[in-house]
RNA sequence: GCCUGUGUAGCAUAGCUGGUAGUGCGGCGGAUUUGUAAUCCGCAGGCCGAGGGUUCGAGUCCCUCCGCAGGCUCCA
């Protein structure tokens, strides 16, 4: 249905713009587009239309299959390249094909179709933009059509709500409103900063992680955000990914020099890739520093596995127009951790660091993710090491996914060029896809930079690296999250758990006793003691999404209570202070996901 | 990076075919002292994203750049 309400638009497209040549509109979740080589047009153009759609479905007209011959599909489609394209490209594979056709529209199809237009009455179109012919940024560019269309106005309606629904959970929107992060055009784009509010949140997140790792035998290290680009040419980074990063910074004095040499840009670049002078690079991972811990000092067998984890800051030049408010960023923060293990313990590592991110999901009731086993693709060469140790670390990863007990997906070509990985991936509000977690088998830096650790026989082994993240970035992480509780966060990681609301000032005095009676017990509250009234005291703090309000008159005084008011309106009066606190310290202490210190 | 949109005070917005900026929330001051989703009055906030151009005159039209949004491409 949603196919045919793609041909239905490319039938009122070629209509209304006679020179427009259809390409290719499939179905996809929820709904379908449709790519037109054409001149571009604009939102109001979408108008006419989703009219002119609604007309040719009101005609009733009756779709029909019909077969041709090779020649005679070539001949119908003769005006129109990209078609001719298609055909071309089946009748070598061999494929046969097949028209539909509507009124006197045709599109070359493999159906399955509806048998008229009557059934794609309730359509509507959504958004126009651009597209590649076949995805190749080096083809003609396409306009592309987005639409969805359902049985019944009824649920087209509902799916519409429902659109807009999520959107209010959008990240970027809440960011701003909950006050938990900032991007100011005057530091950069994707460059995030952490206001108090957001910096809470994280660092409730780090703290979480880090007492995971401790329980798991991991070591903590801190390591600098630049380094020497020749640590980047040994582990292969620099110059090959040079795109993707920020331009390496050079000396002062050997700039200088250059310049009186009369060195010009390019030359500077040649010289940098090509060995000749040195510089530095804003990292843009941490594992080259995290080998120079390895190899600080010789290890023995029986130091593996070694586990160095650091919330490392790394630095990517994102595509401009890729950035997108915390989760595709310049700048991030990787909890990230670098296991050294023997072939033996790679099965076991990797399973550890996969039970870490299911630990991690588990505790935020996260359980709308996938997993991708990252493989490479064979037809390849980007990737770098032996064919037995992908074969090796493809394999561990698999044995990995499958003793994770969840279903997954193996996909070629999604590995990283230096070994498998497996991704934990959850879509935002907006249906896009985001990687989260990530566990990549790693036997090439180990290679490149020369590590060793001597075996039980005295010989010196070659150790395997596990590159693991079960957030992948605090940002994107974060990003994720605030949408995933639309901004309601559980009681340990709300930015305020608890707001105290006076009824009249008469109660400011116990309104302060009570805060910093809640603040010796580590709760963090906040208080509004003005002289607003109480039902606009609560419209303003609900904006915030404390967890619980406290509300404070002069019946809770004289008893020494509070009367607690939980996110979805429901109260408890009279209840003692020490009551509260414990309550609320268990919460915290348990990290409950939502909330429930009042019964409904 | 490419395409199409878009950019008005901290936030949300009005401003038709060009005549030199309104409103609400928030903030500040005052009145009020309130029992669960907006008490009243007053005040201060804008080089209308930046720069250039057309014009007697530009928030409005044109160009360049920057940011943002949706896609595309990319994501070691």
């Amino acid at each position: 249905m949603r196919h045919s309400c793609a041909h239905l638009l490319a039938q009122a497209v070629t209509e209304l713009y006679p020179g427009a040549k259809p390409t290719i509109g499939p179905a996809i979740e929820n709904g379908f587009y449709y790519d037109f080589a054409m001149e571009p047009i604009g939102d109001e153009d979408l108008k006419t239309i989703e009219k002119k759609m609604q007309q040719l479905a009101r005609q009733n007209l009756p779709v029909s299959r019909e077969e041709y011959s090779d020649e005679e599909l070539l001949d119908l489609f003769k005006t129109n390249e990209y078609k001719l394209e298609i055909i071309n490209d089946k009748l070598e594979d061999g494929d046969a094909s097949t028209i539909y056709r509507q009124g006197d529209w045709y599109d070359l199809c493999l159906g399955p179709h509806v048998p008229s237009t009557a059934k794609l009455m309730h359509s509507r179109l959504l958004s126009v933009s651009t597209a590649y012919w076949r995805g190749d940024q080096d083809r003609e560019s396409l306009v592309r059509i987005y639409g969805t269309v359902f049985p019944d106005k009824h649920m087209l309606k509902e799916h519409l709500q429902r659109m807009d629904e999520a959107k209010k959970r959008d990240h970027r929107k809440l960011g701003k409103d909950l006050q938990l992060f900032h991007i100011s055009e005057k530091v950069g784009q994707g460059l995030i900063l952490w206001t108090p509010r957001g910096s809470i949140v994280r660092q409730e997140l780090q703290d979480f992680i880090a007492q995971e790792l401790k329980r798991q035998g991991y070591s903590q290290v801190f390591t600098p955000h630049i380094g020497k680009l020749d640590l980047f040419r040994t582990s292969g980074h620099f110059p090959y990914y040079q795109e993707s990063q920020y331009p390496p910074l050079v000396e002062r004095d050997l700039m200088k020099k250059l310049a009186d040499e009369g060195c010009t840009c390019s030359e500077l670049s040649n010289l940098m890739n090509e060995g000749d002078i040195d510089g530095y690079l804003l990292k843009p991972m941490n594992c080259p520093h995290h080998t120079q811990i390895y190899a600080s000092q010789p290890r023995s067998y029986r130091d593996l596995p070694l586990r160095l984890a650091e919330f490392g800051t790394v630095y990517r030049w994102e595509q401009s127009g890729e950035i997108s408010g915390m989760t595709r960023v310049r700048g991030f923060t990787q909890d990230d951790a670098h296991l050294f293990v023997t072939e033996e313990q790679i099965a076991e590592e990797v399973l550890g660091c996969i039970e870490l991110v299911q630990i991690i999901f588990g505790t935020l009731g996260m359980d709308d993710y996938r997993v991708r086993v990252g493989m490479r693709d064979l037809d390849s060469n980007k990737y770098v090491g032996s064919d037995e140790g992908w074969d090796l670390a493809e394999e561990a990863c698999r044995q990995a996914a499958i003793s994770l007990g969840v279903p997954f997906i193996e996909e070629e070509g999604e590995a990283a060029f230096y070994g498998p990985k497996v991704d934990f991936i959850v879509r935002d509000v907006i249906g896009r896809e985001w990687q989260l977690g990530t566990v990549q088998v790693d036997y090439n830096l180990p290679e490149r930079f020369d590590l060793t650790y001597q075996g039980s026989d005295g010989v010196a082994h070659r150790p395997v690296m596990i590159h693991r993240a079960p957030f992948g970035s605090m940002e994107r992480f974060v990003g994720v999250l605030i949408e995933h509780f639309a901004g309601k966060f559980p009681t340990w990681l709300t930015p305020t758990q608890a707001h105290i609301i006076t009824i009249s000032e008469k109660q400011t005095e116990y309104a302060s006793k009570i805060e910093s009676e809640l603040k010796t017990a580590g709760i963090r509250v906040e208080s509004d003691a003005s002289d607003n009234t109480i039902g606009k005291k609560i419209r303003t703090h609900r904006k915030m999404q404390p967890a619980y309000m406290l509300i404070l008159g002069e019946e809770e005084e004289s008893n020494g209570t509070v009367s607690i008011r939980a996110r979805s309106g429901a109260q408890q009066n009279g209840v003692p202070l020490a009551d509260f606190i414990a309550a609320i310290q268990n919460e915290i202490e348990q990290k409950t996901v939502a909330p429930s210190i009042v019964s409904e």
